[in-house]
DNA sequence: TCAAGATCGTTCGGAACCAAACTATCTCCG
DNA sequence: CGGAGATAGTTTGGTTCCGAACGATCTTGA
């Protein structure tokens, strides 16, 4: 396959090109790796798992969100979600639109909207997370399974980092 | 912050919420970890660094690999960046249109498009790289020094078993 | 040599995505 | 009370994003 280069060879040109500037690689490391593992488990799973539900991404999260939660509102799942609420409202519309979920308006306070999944929506979670389940643990496995709740750890210390 | 829940409630709602189902919890925390802190890294990373340069998160990678290989391949670039060949494509339009990088037809094989910063492109890069970096020292801030190459390496782990 | 098939980048249609502007609602305090 | 300001979700405008369909180019084998 011409053209396609691989980890190591990415990370060899990187550091020779670079070489000479005054640069934190091992943080670069990480975090270029973050994005790289985060990219090629996203793309695994939404074809593996999310494409025969005709999910996105997003779509998803945000059921699993409201799910989780049994009912949520918008700003709650925007936030865990990590998308805007402008994106999050126009998801919702499609998600709605093919009966997935539910929009109410808070009773308490008139400003806030309430998600709640409808009867197919949590049907369609209930089938799906397993499987969803099972691509999380496949690409898991190169990992020293003792291991694992310490790379959780490193990576709530990253998102904890990240927000400020 | 009405409507915000730690890291640590979410993670014992889940656990409550699918609790006697046949799940893997700790390949879970790993994953749902990996995609909150790429997320929060690059949110973060958009507003301080990105933002002031006007350019997006897929432009600036983009930009990262062909500057890194000097010049590159189109669908090297699409693999690095981790987008599809259509989404590259109009990438580089912009890219291009602003006067960052050039398309170049292949000279032996016509189907190919080989991609270059321009002069521009190159200097923004060079400012702005250091930049990024000390962004990527200060979400990784979290982390112990010594613990760093194990990270990146399992991460590295990650993405090769998400990659069939 | 020259069709059949593979491979490349672009285009197309539709969803996701965000910042900023907007509407509606609530809260606070004079 | 009641208006000023805060807060919630939606709309708008423009980019990014992808799969699928598409033309263009190369490769292969009879």
């Amino acid at each position: 396959m011409p053209g396609q280069h691989t980890l190591d060879e990415t990370e060899s040109q990187v550091a020779t090109r670079l070489a000479g500037m005054d640069l934190d690689f091992e943080a670069m490391a990480v975090t270029a790796n973050l994005f790289r593992a985060a990219n090629a488990a996203r793309n695994q799973m939404e074809r593996t798992v999310l494409a025969k539900s005709n999910l996105t991404w997003t779509g998803f999260v945000v059921l699993w969100v409201a799910w989780i939660w049994e009912s949520a509102e918008t700003r709650e799942i925007a936030s865990e979600a990590g998308v805007s609420k402008a994106t999050l409202s126009g998801v919702l519309t499609t998600l709605e639109s093919r009966g997935l979920l539910e929009r109410k308006r808070g009773e308490r306070d008139g400003r806030l909207v309430t998600v709640e999944l409808t009867t197919a929506g949590k049907k369609l979670m209930k089938g799906l997370f397993p499987e969803f389940n099972k691509a999380e643990r496949h690409v898991t496995r190169g990992l020293d399974r003792p291991q694992l709740p310490a790379i959780a750890e490193a990576l709530r210390q990253i998102t904890q980092a990240a927000r400020d």
